[in-house]
RNA sequence: UGCCCUUUAGUGUAAUUGGUUAACACGUCUGACUCUGGAUCAGAAGAGUCUAGGUUCGAGUCCUAGAAGGGCAACCA
């Protein structure tokens, strides 16, 4: 197990670390940390990152923060604070002590900046927002110097004093760091350091109008906290000068935080960014941040993803730095390996058509056993009503079957599942529509699941309900959020939007075995031959809803999908 | 036309750090088995590593020159 562990390929950031361990960097410690802005809903790539973070600590036996990036107020919220911490912790990790946030330095950040101006690399410019942006230049031609650039220790130090007290409105002063404006690097030509905002911030209320940037409050956060190893994506890879240069400005030189850029996660059929899920929540294309639809945690976990599964699914797609696109056929197969070893299995008859078994005595009914879960023994038995009439799945018959076809049609012999071997007689017709409205089987008393009739082989088994006894169900068949693969593929004129999958979600009344009836929310259950389902939040007592997580594979679609 | 990053089967990730015939997973295709056309098992196809040069007994790994893709110009993170 210890071996296996360690023969385990590495990935590039675990190459680093334990490097590091080899050097003996930072006393040998190890202490990531996760720094989520409390502005939006965790999705799944946040789980790469998660899993990532929280993994290393895990795995060279450190430290992992969870510390909210909280300097823009305007934007943030403890709504946002509370789901974040709960789906973090529903993926299965711990933090380290209490939850950090980056306000909880605000004093300190201030006090560094003000030793910033003394030694006179920090300067208040009073440039408008518009001019510093033209000043900046553009990323081939260098920047131009603000006339404010250089003031007195003294008058700098005074100003940002009277920043500080709420003398000046929004917008009309920043702290800007003295770096150099002809940098080819955008983030070292002077960035800001501080904003004016007269908001209510979440934690610190209204005891400060001037809040820190990122990239002032990032790296110092990380040297408060002792963190060695910041992991984040390859966009702030081109700000890790300036992270490097911050840090430059306070660390002492017996220890230095590294940041390390990895890919983000991307997964077709599917969209990421905090932006259009936000929109497809506003424009109501989903019922909300937890729809199970969505690529956010909650609502992964609404559609009956396990912890299991997503973290499984994280070490399966790997840690780099090239951008990547996941196919979702990976992510399905972590959720079903999951699934298959944990979820009971039941029957469901999704599209009901009625059979009658015309030798089987009127009103009588048998207890049938079945296993809740052939891959667990543990699982148990449960009961199952067995009577004349039943309901089948209506694919499961076809009055002119083609070669391949081994399920019920006229002359032919199927297996109930847990029940009797049975032989379709024939059909009863809708003479208008030609729709079928009733089978007419016989079933063979001798072929009862577990007697010795019953060893006969038979092509198929198929799943059925006891029509007396069967339970309606609302079943929410969930499919893909986009019909195509890169939603980015649009026709002239068009926009991601009208790649949106009209079929992701179609609403039907099930008939399912009584067993249900108790079923609770978030319970997972294999609908035999169909596919995993999970019990929805909206449930109630006297209405039970569920959740088509994934369906099974299903070699027969494949074939009969050919034609 | 500045700087930074990236480039290995359809998709991801590896390759003992310059060493045999480039591996693993997902996907695809066969077949076996099955009281789930599920699961499981067995097998197959699929890349010669972005291109062109070079160094070397030997290059996916090193050098040179290109190409392609991505990122950077918020008082966002």
């Amino acid at each position: 197990m210890e071996n296996t562990e360690n023969t385990k390929p590495l990935n590039f950031i675990e190459e680093i670390v334990e490097e590091d361990l080899r050097t003996g960097k930072n006393d040998n410690r190890i202490h990531t940390r996760f720094p989520p802005e409390p502005n939006g809903y965790l999705h799944i790539g946040h789980a790469k990152a998660i899993c990532l973070s929280f993994g290393i600590a895990q795995k060279y036996k450190g430290k992992c923060n969870l510390r909210f990036d909280d300097t823009n107020p305007v934007t943030e919220d403890v709504e946002y604070v509370d789901s974040i911490r709960e789906d973090i912790q529903w993926l299965g990790f711990n933090w380290e002590g209490e939850a950090h946030y980056a306000s909880d330095y605000f004093e300190q950040l201030f006090a560094w900046a003000v030793m910033l101006i003394r030694k006179g690399k920090a300067y208040v410019d009073e440039t408008s927002a518009e001019d510093i942006s033209a000043e900046r230049g553009v990323p081939t031609q260098p920047g131009k110097e603000s006339m404010y650039r250089n003031r007195s220790v003294e008058e700098n130090l005074d100003i940002f004093m009277q920043m500080k007290n709420g003398e000046f409105p929004d917008g009309t002063k920043v702290l800007r760091a003295k770096i150099d404006m002809t940098s080819p690097n955008m983030h070292m030509r002077d960035p800001v350091l501080y904003r004016i905002k007269h908001a209510h911030h979440h934690r610190t209320g209204d005891k400060w109008c001037i809040y820190p940037m990122y990239d002032w409050a990032h790296g110092q956060s990380d040297y408060i906290e002792g963190i060695t190893h910041s992991l984040c994506t390859l966009e702030f890879e081109v700000h890790r000068p300036l992270y490097d240069w911050c840090l430059d400005q306070i660390a002492d030189g017996s220890y230095r935080p590294r940041q390390i850029e990895f890919a983000r996660l991307n997964l077709n059929y599917t969209v990421m960014s905090k932006r259009r899920l936000l929109q497809l929540v506003n424009e109501g294309y989903v019922s909300g941040w937890d729809d199970p639809r969505m690529p956010t945690i909650c609502g992964l976990r609404r559609r009956g993803y396990t912890p299991e599964s997503l973290r499984n699914f994280a070490e399966a797609v790997g840690i780099a730095k090239r951008e990547n696109v996941i196919e979702l056929t990976l992510l399905e197969h972590c959720l079903r390996e999951h699934l298959n070893k944990i979820a009971r299995r039941v029957m469901v008859v999704s599209n009901p058509v009625k059979v009658l078994i015309e030798n089987y005595p009127d009103g009588k009914v048998e207890i049938m056993q079945a296993e809740n879960n052939p891959e667990d023994e543990n699982a148990g038995m449960r009961d199952l009503p067995f009577s004349r009439e039943i309901y089948i799945e209506r694919d499961d018959f076809m009055e002119d079957p083609p070669k391949k076809f081994f399920r019920l049609s006229p002359g032919n012999e199927v297996r109930l599942k847990n029940g009797y071997i049975i032989q379709c007689t024939g059909a009863d017709k809708d003479p208008a529509t030609g729709e079928i409205k009733q089978i007419r089987c016989t079933y063979d008393p001798t072929t009862r699941s577990g007697l010795e009739g019953a060893n006969r082989k038979v092509k198929a088994t198929i799943h059925w309900v006891s029509a007396h006894h069967a339970i309606d169900v609302e079943v929410r068949l969930y499919d893909r959020l986009f019909a195509t693969p890169d939603p980015d593929v649009v026709e002239e004129g068009k926009d991601w939007k009208s790649n949106l999958n009209p079929a992701s979600l179609t609403i039907i009344v099930a008939k399912a075995e009584p067993s249900l009836a108790t079923a609770k929310p978030e319970e997972k259950y294999q609908f035999q031959r169909t596919g995993y389902f999970c019990v929805d939040k909206d449930s109630t007592a006297s209405k039970l809803i569920l959740n088509r997580t994934v369906t099974l594979k299903d070699d027969w679609a494949k074939i009969a999908g050919r034609g």
